[in-house]
DNA sequence: ACCTGAACACCGTTCAAGT
DNA sequence: ACCTGAACACCGTTCAAGT
């Protein structure tokens, strides 16, 4: 609702010039997508929240593409700075994984802005290239580090998938992974509907699958 | 293009009754998102395509929400007629984690618009009972058939998401799972930079790391 | 160079009205 | 019971026009 406050521009004049730049809009709809998500981020609701007409936006930065993209762009350089913490390499690494998926669900509408918009890679680039230095420097090289790389994200994306639909539909206490219909099939034996029905500690499978993941990639300290 | 037959109602009367069922307006739905994707499936493209005011479709199914959610409800159905192959139950886990993954790709616009709506649990639920049942058989129960069945399909779902972002936007003879500008970067060394650039084959590493996630919860045969 | 308003082609949805 | 048209509140985008 406060109006985001145009500071780069000096001289703030009333009349027909906002003294708008294109970080000030960029910034603006950052801050529209961390609070009500991709579907907050619409042209008029930008530029009201900037104070000036719709086109203006276009002007300035471009089209919605043109914004979604500096958006993403920028959280990603932000999320960059991150130290890597741990002894070991298998330790180094699991700490990026970490950091990936907790800065990822610390800012769910732009993890989901940046999915809608296949530039997910572009999100995470930094950290991505952070997770592939740690391999290089553990002496995990060419066609092994592209495939330890790869299998590792691709791993810790679908936790991210599933841990992003949970707390995004039902509220948190109750919060399961898994409720059908189907559960109250009697082809389905007891304990199968166990295995369907009961929740899952989402943290602690995440250590243990990506651990386990990692550790056939990267040789023991 | 080709107007959806409307069988399901014996006399098909000029007038003002076009005989619409729900099921006639499910069935064109599917083909529209499966043909053109989630944002083909608008009401106006529906009803045109069933020749009729866009107005009736709410009063045979209701909202879009209860168009898309009859879409995926009866795409998961028919995704149940599926019989699993393989001898010990390692390889019979194995072949519903692959079909899950092929029927996701050869329906692509389906699985976008289960993720689309946080319904991809309901989609798959027939394959994720299937695959419950064989954790079961193989004698892996209560906490551990939950623990292996939400590691195996979290996993899966990660390769889905990169096969999908990989196949949607680049033409598939130079597809490759990443290329980023900081490859560019001096700061990346030549050894980092190619675990980063070079293109991996994602249904081999599909199985090497399906795989093992597999043997480490279900015992060998 | 920077900003505006009107206009266009789309959406989903509601509702009174027709047969 | 089944279907329609007009209308509303939203979208993104273009473009001629203003200062």
């Amino acid at each position: 609702m406060a109006q985001t406050s145009v500071s780069s521009n000096p001289r703030r004049t009333s009349s027909r010039h906002a003294g708008l730049d294109r970080d000030d809009v960029v910034e603006a709809a950052l801050l529209l997508v961390d609070e009500g998500g991709p579907e907050a981020l619409t042209m008029r609701r930008l530029a009201g929240k900037l104070g000036v007409a719709t086109t203006t936006i276009y002007w300035h930065v471009g089209s919605r593409d043109d914004v979604v993209d500096a958006v993403i762009r920028r959280h990603g350089e932000r999320q960059a700075e991150h130290a890597v913490s741990g002894d070991t390499a298998r330790q180094r690494v699991m700490s990026v994984a970490r950091h990936l998926r907790d800065e990822a669900l610390a800012h769910r509408g732009i993890t989901r802005l940046a999915e809608l918009h296949g530039e997910t890679s572009v999100l995470n680039e930094h950290l991505e290239v952070a997770m592939a230095r740690e391999l290089t420097t553990a002496g995990v090289v060419g066609e092994d580090a592209r495939d330890a790389l790869r299998a590792i994200l691709i791993c810790v994306g679908g936790f991210l998938v599933v841990a992003m639909r949970n707390e995004a539909a039902i509220p948190p206490d109750h919060s399961r992974t898994a409720v059908w219909s189907r559960v109250d099939d009697p082809n389905v034996d007891p304990s199968t509907r166990l295995a369907l029905t009961t929740q899952v500690d989402l943290p602690v499978l995440f250590e243990r699958t990506v651990q386990a993941i990692v550790d056939t990639h990267v040789p023991e300290a």
